[in-house]
DNA sequence: GCCGTTTTCGGCCCGACTGTTTTCAGTCG
């Protein structure tokens, strides 16, 4: 198989992970990280410059790496990768995982215990023999084993929609309290990553009534330990082994804790080197000028007020913090507006949503009525097609009857006068030959059709390509259905070349969805780039087999922002009669 | 390992915190 954009990145990311280990120097570690980001956010299949021998001109591609990515596009290995695999314990790498443990450390125990697995470390921990090293002590031991503890227990991500639970949580233990003035989400959270590790609140409050503020937090029924407590920050874990950082901050330097604390890492770094371009310093406490011997100068401050402020006296224009996962987005910000993003309120309708004629839980009139009153104008329900047994799939004579229900509940909307519709739709499974799951003239009868895989998921990548390819090229698909099919956290998603479907998608003139289940958020923000480069057409679909999955709308708009979408390229950004137009376009 | 109208060598982003230490290395975000 060609090697993929995605699979080259990873090898790199896998090189920087290793070396790391390996006590290289820390700074060509962080050169195959960046390199594995510039080739992640090419638009281009980097087997193109491969061929055209210009991957160097690639800014953090310099010659080395250029050969290591030729070697592995030629041979599928690459030989310093290979080398540091053998030299390494492949238990080695999840160590990393554990919170107080990074690479320096990790070697030390190895070496000096010859242990590899985490229970090994674990035991090691508990009976002396960590605390005994010179560096280590009894704490950090302890701090060690807590965490190996924690891993037992918890995932040490989680979906986002978790997350925004326990940040809302910890939010409305506090915004009532005297003295709070302003408490803003920062972190992956705010970014709206598709699976959140610690979250991040910031405050601020009146000095005095910090003291009472961490009181409450420590005291909610959700908080099970309290990791750290000091004047400026409190740390704390929930009964569902989240870890919350709740941060004091200063009301007058606010904008630049915040862009602090919200990251990406990489686009802090990215946004640091911008200031030092420019005979600046970047923190989280402002911006502030270089002396001569290149040291902050930290009795003259920038001022400002707002992140706008902050990022113009960078010389750049605010990102959204959506986008700020150095991937592209300072040249993006450039040529576009952060304006320019979907935002929610552009969402008009709801595409791919069940009924009780599948496996929703309500009806269709029922998922109408919950559509009507969150303010949308039309549903385009999808229930399962004939072969997804399982999800009381819809036969031909099952078909026939749901679009004699969804007319006379046209037919009503249309008398009350309020404009509402409902789109005939259909999730059709793409079965394993890639045909969709009804003959043609069934299918000429939908307004629109959603095609899924959901059997044989495991299928070789490149035959998997070959099925969608060929579900693409009937003309009746509207839209290809949460493509990879991966469950975050649970299940890998299949290693196909989506970045190929994309390309044969767009051309075609059908889209591929953006599954906004916080367990999908399937296709991957990270393709963004790339489709908008080939003009695919994209929709935010909830997925819905209930009222309130609609709600998960949110968690697809922040998939789309972060791809870099704008309204026109979102599907139910359109009225319903644009929609109704592009459909009948699409046959 | 990458990069360069100040440099082809010597930098590479920044500060807080922690624990293990007598001045700092390692980790974290």
């Amino acid at each position: 198989m060609a090697a993929t954009n995605k699979d080259i990145a990873a090898r790199l990311e896998e090189m920087a992970t290793l070396l790391r280990l390996s006590g290289a120097n820390e700074f060509k570690a962080i050169a195959f990280d960046k390199a594995a980001r510039a080739v992640e956010s090419m638009d281009a299949p980097v087997l193109q410059r491969v061929e055209t021998g210009t991957l160097t001109l690639v800014p953090g591609i310099g010659v080395s790496i250029a050969a290591d990515i030729r070697e592995y596009v030629e041979t599928g290995r690459i030989t310093a990768l290979d080398d540091l695999k053998t030299s390494i314990p492949k238990g080695l790498i999840r160590w990393l995982d554990i919170s107080g443990l990074g690479p320096k450390k990790i070697r030390k125990i190895h070496e000096a215990l010859g242990i590899t697995e985490m229970a090994d470390l674990k035991a090691a921990c508990e009976d002396g023999r960590v605390a005994s090293l010179n560096g280590l002590g009894a704490k950090s031991a302890e701090r060690i084993r807590k965490s190996i503890d924690w891993m037992e227990r918890f995932a040490d991500r989680c979906h986002i929609d978790e997350a925004t639970a326990v940040a809302g949580s910890i939010r409305d233990a506090m915004q009532d309290l005297p003295g709070v003035r302003r408490i803003e989400v920062a972190g992956s959270l705010r970014r709206r990553l598709e699976t959140i590790g610690d979250i991040d609140v910031l405050v601020s409050a009146d000095s005095a009534s910090v003291e009472s503020l961490f009181d409450g937090i420590v005291a909610l029924p959700t908080v099970v330990e309290v990791l750290a407590r000091g004047p400026s920050k409190c740390s704390i874990r929930t009964d569902t082994g989240r870890q919350v950082d709740i941060r004091m901050v200063d009301d007058a330097v606010f904008a630049a804790t915040w862009m602090y604390f919200t990251g990406s890492k990489a686009h802090n770094v990215a946004l640091r080197q911008r200031a030092r371009e420019r005979g600046l310093t970047l923190n989280e406490y402002g911006v502030f000028p270089l002396t001569p011997e290149g040291e902050a100068d930290l009795a003259r401050p920038l001022p400002f007020n707002t992140e706008e402020d902050v990022y113009r006296l960078l010389g750049e224009s605010w990102i959204p913090p959506e986008m700020r996962e150095d991937r592209g987005e300072f040249e993006w910000i450039r040529a576009h507006s952060a304006e320019e993003l979907v935002r929610e309120t552009d969402i008009r309708g709801v595409l791919h949503a069940h009924s009780t004629w599948s496996d929703g839980e309500t009806s269709i009139e029922t998922m109408a009525m919950a559509c009507m009153e969150a303010g949308y104008a039309y549903l385009g329900i999808t229930d399962h097609s004939r072969s997804a047994a399982y999800a009381n799939g819809l036969d031909t004579e099952r078909v026939f009857s749901q679009w004699r229900e969804i007319d006379h509940l046209n037919d009503r909307f249309a008398r009350d006068g309020g404009g509402f519709r409902i789109f005939k739709g259909i999730e059709s499974d793409i079965l394993t030959d890639g045909r969709l799951d009804y003959p043609d003239e069934v299918l000429a009868g939908f307004d629109f059709v959603i095609g899924s895989v959901h059997s044989v998921l495991d299928m070789a990548p490149d035959a998997m390509l070959e099925r969608f390819k060929r579900a693409v090229d009937n003309r009746y698909l509207t839209i290809i259905g949460h493509p990879t099919g991966r469950l975050l956290l649970r299940r890998e998603g299949n290693a196909f070349d989506l970045e190929a479907l994309i390309r044969h998608t767009a051309d075609a003139g059908a889209a591929i969805e953006i599954n906004a289940n916080p367990w999908r958020l399937d296709m991957d923000w990270r393709h963004g780039r790339m489709a908008r480069a080939c003009g695919l057409m994209s929709a935010v679909c909830p997925d819905a087999h209930h009222p309130d999955g609609i709600a998960d709308i949110t968690y697809g708009v922040g998939i789309a922002r972060k791809a870099g979408f704008a309204a026109p390229q979102i599907l139910n950004t359109k009225s319903a009669d644009a929609l109704a137009a592009w459909f009948q376009n699409r046959h």
